[in-house]
DNA sequence: TATCGTATGTAATATCATAACATGTCAAGC
DNA sequence: GCTTGACATGTTATGATATTACATACGATA
């Protein structure tokens, strides 16, 4: 019952309680789920958990992996789906340089997220971006663009790699 | 020697004057490389000429076939190689949502550009993102984070594209 | 209980990317 | 001129990521 303090590789750079931020987004899209007459069904969930639980991003093979281990389909097309689902429903991002996805820390909060990963730890911090969106809206606007999905991500050194390599 | 103009599938979604961006790009490109001690190669400069000419965003085994037929090498590498080139260098860059290149249509003036990809036509606009830039590199000081690099990219329709599917 | 839409599973394959190593080219220094 | 070292190009082989096509199961509902 000890909460799980990290303070290396994980979705924020900062130390904070695991248990707690990952119960809570598993409460959450189970709630919009429900709301929504979404199913979360036991593959997506375990999908859900298990990027949830590793607190990084994850390629699909390393959930597949996982999956395949508790008694789930042994084949990509398996845990590509349930990604796809957690992606849609707004659960989880996907990383397009990483060729992996992460839990959402807020889903069902409006929020438009960019993705600052550290080359040196891997880790993968999602920030509130409502600025960025907007601007990214206002070049679309400008030249008759319709945005229907984005991605932002930034590559380059978290606080805590760039005070080591110093 | 007359112009080509082209309205489909075009790094911009307007009407232009495909030769002339092409060879204003060619030809700046020239001199960075030239200033800088750049080595602008013969797969190097055809890479880029093949982007250019191409005018739209190309797989690295797309790249790959026309350099074989010409004589360069037949294996994957031989593009990727010169394609990390010109991305290095500012004359190319990569679109990660695509698995793609597409040349820069600016390059050595200062930019951060942003990519719009239209989802029906799959052209990509290349704009200037200053603003977006800007708002990005501020979230990343929130949270002490020193970005190297940048992906802004958004999927969607093209106005021409928005209005055929009307 | 028949049917339809959706979800899950598999096999096979397509697509994208890199590691490791051999050869060629060219300029700097002896 | 030759050697050396840095870099570029090429190859083989393999690894990593993702999708297509099809079979089976499940659940709601008519």
């Amino acid at each position: 019952m000890s909460p799980n303090f990290t303070a290396d590789a994980g979705l924020a750079f900062e130390r904070h309680d695991h248990a707690h931020c990952a119960g809570s987004a598993m409460a959450r899209a189970e709630a919009l789920s429900e709301a929504k007459g979404a199913r979360l069904t036991p593959v997506r969930r375990r999908t859900l958990e298990i990027l949830l639980e590793s607190h990084r991003a994850l390629g699909a093979y390393d959930v597949l992996e996982k999956l395949a281990e508790e008694g789930f389909g042994k084949q990509p097309p398996v845990a590509y789906r349930a990604l796809e689902f957690l992606v849609e429903q707004g659960f989880a991002h996907r990383i397009r340089r990483l060729n992996a996805f992460t839990a959402c820390m807020n889903p069902g909060t409006a929020h438009r997220p960019a993705f600052f990963i550290c080359r040196s730890c891997s880790a993968v911090a999602e920030a509130q971006a409502e600025a960025v969106r907007t601007a990214m809206d206002r070049a679309a606007e400008e030249i008759g663009f319709a945005i229907e999905r984005v991605n932002l991500e930034a590559l380059g050194l978290c606080h805590a790699c760039a005070e080591a390599a110093e």
